[in-house]
RNA sequence: GGCUCCGUAGCUCAAUUGGAUAGAGCAUCUGACUACGGAUCAGAAGGUUGCAGGUUCGAAUCCUGCCGGAGUCACCA
């Protein structure tokens, strides 16, 4: 049993006791106790007023002094407005950390049977990776982390939309101005090449676009078909997508290629491999980069047919109807949605048909208890159709469905747009946050001993704990802005600065970890800043079973930031080598082996290494 | 326009899910080791938590209405 539900007990008998009354424990509101006042954890006895009939203070006296007689753990208390600050003894803290001090997987649940698929990155394969999917990846990533720690089997997934009109525009410009190039003879990244061809499209079309703007045909459209007042401008930037479609000339190739590739043309599907492969290439480099990797990757190609057997099955089972044109849909307005499509009426698919199918595909594949799907919160609605219909299938898994909904990563200048070219590539930046902290370290001089190798390796932990952590510390609902200048630093509430708690624990333990640590038990006067540690320490499988319920790996980075915090400020005040006595040097020795194993544990579930000097 | 999300210090973010005097970092200013790593620590300054009501012993948090921002409302993906 926990502390806190011993704690809780002991409020629940004492009611009972005091006052005859039969309380349950979530009536207990408890937490820890802040900093300005003495004590572990605090009651709070308000909520008892009505009870007991009696002020809050003077149950909070009678409580506590009910709780030390009866409850071992609990030593002293103070009451201050109504709250009951309960202080534990030093022996329950002492005992605590000899049991956890050498444990490296502190903080990791047992194993409760269930298995979840996480989906995360999911990329198109037309261009390469940028900011945006940066943080789909860390978020997915780290929650997948998470929810291994909280027990958790975990499949992690990615959908590949390598299919579609976006991949034909690369292959067509490829093919009509690439003169055989390869990433290898224009010494790219396989998917920095293949967007180049993308943009080259865009470019071309546009070239096309304008040309035809001066032409007769295009004259009297904008003529007759301009709304009132409507320039010439904006009437033509309207009209884009139907000149894609009606006229243009690069546009009508484009969609021939999708019709070749659906009709399963050979030329065309060998074209589609080799652009895809080299796109893999690149995103493996990035995926490699990052520290992240999948168990099993679907790719659009193969899922973009299935589902029309669900919908089949619904509309015999009657969750679906069928309009006289044919097409099939499903009325969702009891549960505050709208009619939404789910077949055309030409019977082919569109997209959520397809994460029907694909759904059901996993399903049967992995057997999972729970899906999470990572995706920005742009497909909020998407996802609650998604959600509610496979809900209404009777689908096993329906209950365990979660859209991990982000924001957008803005920039300072305002949203990344990549016609105005201020998207931030995934590859540029993580070359520029290893830039700065090979600048930051050479200019530190404080790792020259060690060989090339491992100075490098060191450096790029630097600079993808700094870039991770920027990032991932922020709550996944919100939006956030990403100041590239913001997202180097090494200092301050940063990757680098829990990093550099950890790197002096392991310098500290390199002087004194050898020695007998036995006398650790013999310490009796432990410091406010010790026992605010281990009351830190003593919530972290707490916290795990959290951020894995609300799967919000921000809790974790903003844990690991205070309880570095908390070391550095106490790394300052007291000295551990050089301790008052051997008691108190084995103590504080225990204490930040603790630390540094929690932090390196804690970090390690956002996908972030620790150092062990930098 | 309907629905959803967001709004906290100049800026970037927290706030133990309704608890105590709303906390950190950056930026600004001032300090700290003849000591275990200064990527550190301490201090100053910075707030009507968008606004107005309501519920409550207690509200940044819950309810209502406004204001501002974002997203979405395709036989697109």
């Amino acid at each position: 049993m926990s502390i806190i539900e011993i704690i809780q007990n002991g409020v629940i008998q004492g009611i009972k006791s005091l006052y005859g009354a039969d309380i349950t424990a979530d009536q207990v509101t408890m937490n820890s106790t802040r900093k300005e006042f003495e004590g572990d954890y605090t009651v709070v006895a308000f909520s008892f007023a009505r009870i007991a009939r009696k002020k809050p203070d003077d149950i909070a006296e009678e409580l506590g002094n009910y709780l030390v007689r009866e409850v071992e753990q609990i030593e002293r208390f103070n009451v201050i407005k109504g709250f009951l600050n309960l202080s534990l003894s030093n022996a329950f803290w002492r005992s605590f950390l000899m049991d956890v001090f050498q444990d490296e997987a502190y903080g990791r649940l047992p194993a409760n049977g269930k298995k979840v698929m996480v989906e995360f990155s999911s990329p198109n394969t037309n261009k390469p990776l940028h900011l945006g999917h940066i943080r789909n990846i860390l978020l997915g990533w780290s929650t997948s982390r998470i929810l291994e720690a909280a027990g958790y089997k975990v499949v992690r997934v990615q959908i590949v939309n390598d299919r579609g009109i976006a991949i034909c525009k690369s292959m067509l410009a490829w093919q009509k101005y690439g003169q055989g190039a390869s990433p290898e003879s224009a010494g790219e990244k396989g998917d920095h090449f293949v967007g180049d061809y993308y943009v080259l499209f865009e470019k071309k079309f546009q070239e096309e676009y304008k040309e035809w703007q001066q032409r007769d045909e295009a004259r009297q459209l904008f003529a007759s078909h301009s709304e009132n007042g409507q320039n010439e401008e904006a009437f033509f930037k309207a009209f884009k997508n139907n000149y894609f479609n009606k006229y243009s000339r690069l546009g009508a190739e484009a969609k021939e290629m999708l019709l070749q590739w659906e009709g399963g043309d050979e030329a065309t599907i060998s074209l589609w491999k080799q652009m895809n492969s080299w796109v893999y290439q690149g995103f493996d480099e990035t995926y490699r980069q990052l520290g992240v990797e999948f168990d099993k990757l679907y790719f659009e190609s193969d899922t973009y047919l299935l589902g029309k057997d669900a919908i089949q099955k619904g509309l015999e089972q009657g969750v679906f109807y069928q309009k006289e044109d044919g097409s099939v849909w499903i009325d969702l307005t009891d549960a505050g949605l709208d009619h939404k499509l789910v077949l055309r009426s030409d019977g082919t698919s569109v997209y959520i048909t397809q994460d029907i199918g694909t759904a059901q595909k996993r399903y049967q594949d992995f057997g999972v208890d729970k899906m999470v799907y990572v995706v920005a919160d742009e497909q909020n609605y998407h996802f609650q159709v998604l959600f509610e219909i496979l809900k209404r299938l009777g689908e096993p898994y329906a209950n365990g469905l979660y859209h991990l909904s982000y924001g957008m990563v803005d920039l300072p200048t305002g949203k990344m747009k990549s016609r105005e070219g201020t998207v931030v590539d995934a590859d540029d930046l993580m070359a520029e946050v290893v830039a700065e902290a090979r600048a930051n370290t050479v200019e530190r001089d404080t790792i020259s001993g060690l060989s090339e190798e491992e100075q490098e390796a060191v450096i790029r932990q630097i600079a993808l704990a700094a870039l991770k952590f920027f990032i991932i510390k922020v709550q996944p609902r919100k939006r956030m802005v990403f100041d590239p200048k913001e997202s180097v630093d090494l200092q301050g509430q940063t990757g680098p600065y829990v990093q550099n708690a950890y790197v002096r624990v392991q310098s500290v333990l390199r002087k004194g970890g050898e020695q007998d640590l036995s006398p650790a038990a013999g310490y009796q006067q432990l410091e406010s800043q010790e026992k605010e540690m281990l009351n830190m320490i003593y919530g972290f499988p707490g916290l795990v079973q959290l951020a894995a319920e609300e799967y919000d790996p921000s809790s974790i980075a903003n844990f690991c930031y205070d309880l570095a915090k908390a070391y550095h400020r106490f790394y300052h005040d007291h000295s551990i080598l050089n301790a008052q006595s051997a008691e108190a040097k084995a103590f504080r020795l225990q204490l930040s082996q603790a630390v540094a194993n929690v932090l390196r544990h804690g970090m390690s579930l956002l996908g972030i290494e620790m150092p062990e000097r930098m």
